[in-house]
DNA sequence: CGCCAGTCGATTGTCGACAGCGAGCCGGCA
DNA sequence: TGCCGGCTCGCTGTCGACAATCGACTGGCG
């Protein structure tokens, strides 16, 4: 595992655990670490300048958020995507969101759409001047805030397993320059249907919304069977 | 923490963590250690007759799914349940398991439901002879093997956390002797609709099923603001 | 020539010990 | 008498070392 320069910026509050999985998250988000790549304790640990023990903690959390696989006695690796996934991914996806909005329009108080609406707006704006990167931070934190506005904690929770692996795909899979503004469009009748409170067409709106994501990206997914880590030399 | 005699009955072929995990699980799902209750690593090390380090990873997992929570540097305790959790817990559950009947439904193969009639049967069975435990045990089956049937391994991901809490939820809170044949009972629309490939249908029996679930379950919750341990004499 | 057993290296699993933070207790001071 | 500060102790966070296991390699035997 050469050219992998893994660091931690150390701040003091966080713990060391706390500290490797952000550090671990960004890599295997960013494809730094990629699919089916083996971790080895040792070698990880002596990169982060850590000891097992926190890098084993740590290890443990990523593998609950399914980041990684263990195999015991054998060893850790980056999880795969595969097209299934994607598609189980996405199926899940849109009745978590679904779920979030209906909670949003049986709140008592009518929330104030403002946050997302400002969101979406400038996502708009992005895709119009085709800024790929931002539409994508905006589109999640879309989603985010639409989860968060739910007040449903238990969902959030469950959402944070869902957003993780959304990320993932999303920079393993680079979006065509053309779809950008197709996903930027499709959150305005999500915004309509929460605002008149249409549970009904919000729930259908976000489905639909989920679902030619999901399409896009599963489209040719053969991205994520990228050639296993041949990196074995040098050390 | 003198009377909780957790121990582990070790097998060779599972790692100390697993042990640990499983042994956590079980107390914490049947109620040996109430909701609140601190976790002492090195108490709880001590009474499982292992070092810490695989406790604390195994506390890592306990924590991803939620049944333990930790306040970094002051500790680890088993997390409350409150009203609010319960209501959250049955509406997730909800669009699980409706998520999970249209992937049964959508399977291009009728799959057989031989499985989940045996169950339901099963579960009629031990509400008319009243044996409570049973009908709790074979409900579990039932709606996990729901899960299982769908063929959707994230879906099966997610559950997990929320049988987890399902289940402490049901032993935390002893149905009474009248309602466990009304949940008997209410499965068989859900049979019966599954069987008939009947989406919308399948879909509000399972969210009726679920609801009424819930409904019982929350009903009067206070059991769950169960005093806090206040057991810190002797050792 | 091919298969099986023994050995070795690499890597994970587990342990005991030390360091450092936080809470509660005790004493001094206003 | 009540509040503030330092001290102490219990507990968590982290580390380095040892033990155990798995896979691959090697050599012998049929």
């Amino acid at each position: 595992m050469p050219d992998a320069p893994l660091s931690l910026g150390q701040s003091q509050r966080k713990s060391l655990r706390e500290h490797i999985v952000d550090v671990l998250h960004e890599a295997i988000l960013c494809g730094d670490l990629s699919p089916g790549q083996p971790l080895i304790e040792t070698d990880l640990a002596a990169q982060l300048g850590v000891s097992r023990a926190p890098l084993r903690e740590a290890i443990q959390i990523l593998n609950s958020e399914g980041l990684v696989e263990t195999i015991p006695r054998r060893g850790t690796r980056v999880s795969t995507l595969e097209r299934k996934d994607i598609v189980e991914l996405y199926s899940l996806r849109g009745v978590l969101e679904a779920l979030a909005i209906r909670c949003i329009i049986d709140q008592s108080d009518p929330c104030d759409l403002r946050r997302l609406e400002a969101i979406s707006e400038r996502m708009l704006r992005a895709a119009k001047r085709g800024d790929l990167r931002k539409v994508n931070e905006l589109d999640h934190s879309f989603h985010d805030t639409l989860i968060a506005m739910s007040g449903h904690s238990l969902l959030q929770t469950t959402w944070h397993l869902v957003a993780l692996r959304v990320r993932r795909v999303m920079t393993l899979r680079n979006m065509r320059n053309d779809d950008i503004r197709l996903v930027a469009y499709s959150h305005l009748p999500i915004l309509e249907a929460i605002r008149a409170r249409d549970g009904e067409s919000a729930t259908s709106a976000i489905e639909a919304h989920v679902a030619t994501g999901g399409d896009l990206v599963a489209e040719d997914w053969e991205v994520g069977a990228m050639p296993p880590p041949l990196q074995e030399e040098e050390l």
